[in-house]
DNA sequence: ACATGTGAAGCGCTTCACAGCG
DNA sequence: CGCTGTGAAGCGCTTCACATGT
């Protein structure tokens, strides 16, 4: 069962997760079709999902909540903490440095980090923002393994570069640009820019059709 | 030729297009494996791609930079002037208002709106922030067509519903919630925590092989 | 009676591989 | 010869539909 999870369904386990969590209280449990509606999904997807982290469902009567959001936590490795690092701390890194509902606790912040001398030493939201030269040996000896790279396009690469060779083994990438890195890290991107293209793209489409 | 582009070919679009201004301004001619390559895809893929908006490569030269740039940008819609609001001017929205880089012009923020009243009246980057009873006049007034949701999860379906009201025809949603709106209204999500969840299952997936 | 779990069919995207053309 | 454009094959995800289990 446990063999190979699709990578779809991967981003979709946490919108089931948090929308397991946003359930009152005093509901034991949900069917698929009920999660469906919630996580703006089918029902036959939600099955089929969970149906790779395991049979956890009884027929009749739906999943257990709290079981199935334990299940959930697991299967995403949500029961371990992860440390992370920010890089480029302009109006995006502060804000994600601020960002309380950072992932419902498990990633912890454990170090900014700029490439502007006159920004070294300054606090963000408790956390001195250290300089580039420090990030090695800071992310070694915190055991920092996720990094989020909020720099100008210009120094996304070298600093994934950086963030590789200091043991980093997954990046988020909000520079607007494609960045690579060796294998063993992994890479995501969110892209601003470009979501606002997409929505243009079905905007423009619309307006001639 | 044009009558249907895949939905995963258009997040490609504004991807191949920053590469393009990528290119040193002196090379004229582009192919798809040396633009494959910088936008961290196949050829072939780049080729199926670009043969969804029409024909615009010479065989044994490749694509011409200057041309295939303003295809694009007819494409994507880039060519027309898209007018945006914000909603929920926390640290995220601030951030977001100050977001210079904003998709390469084309997108213009003409309002931000929040419920707090002691936030109403301040300025954020020469923009006066508005209380939301002034919304629906003033995405009106100004034609907006885009909306992005900044903001607390709680607040998020009550914004979009407004949004909606006001005549708005896109969102995007930030804040970490599944959110709905009627026929004809488009949304997309960026959410964080979700990356961020994505990661640690790979992380933790590796770690436990 | 009711909701899960899942083979099987369907669909859309990716990749291949090569004909077509400058 | 080199690179595009594209049928066709391959692959992975979605959806269907129902047998299964309580």
């Amino acid at each position: 069962m446990n063999a190979t999870v699709p990578k779809v369904t991967v981003q979709r386990l946490p919108v089931y997760l948090r929308c397991l969590e946003g359930l009152s209280p005093g509901q034991e449990h949900v069917s698929s079709d009920q999660l469906a509606q919630l996580a703006g999904v089918n029902s036959a997807k939600v099955r089929k999902d969970l149906s790779y982290l395991g049979s956890f469902g009884v027929r009749g009567v739906g999943y257990d909540v709290e079981h199935l959001r334990f299940q959930i936590r697991i299967a995403l490795g949500l029961e371990e903490d992860w440390s992370v690092v920010i890089v480029g701390i302009g109006n995006l890194g502060r804000a994600l440095a601020n960002y309380a509902g950072f992932g419902d606790r498990g990633f912890n912040i454990v170090g900014l980090f700029d490439a502007d001398p006159a920004k070294v030493g300054t606090k963000v939201d408790g956390l001195a923002i250290e300089s580039l030269k420090n990030l090695e040996r800071s992310v070694r000896s915190k055991k920092a393994s996720i990094g989020l790279v909020t720099t100008p396009a210009a120094a996304a690469q070298e600093t994934a570069d950086v963030l590789a060779a200091a043991g980093i083994r997954s990046i988020l990438n909000f520079a607007p640009t494609v960045i690579t890195a060796p294998d063993g890290v992994y890479i995501r991107r969110v892209d601003l820019s470009t979501e606002l293209q997409v929505l243009s793209f079905y905007l423009h489409r619309r307006r001639s059709d």
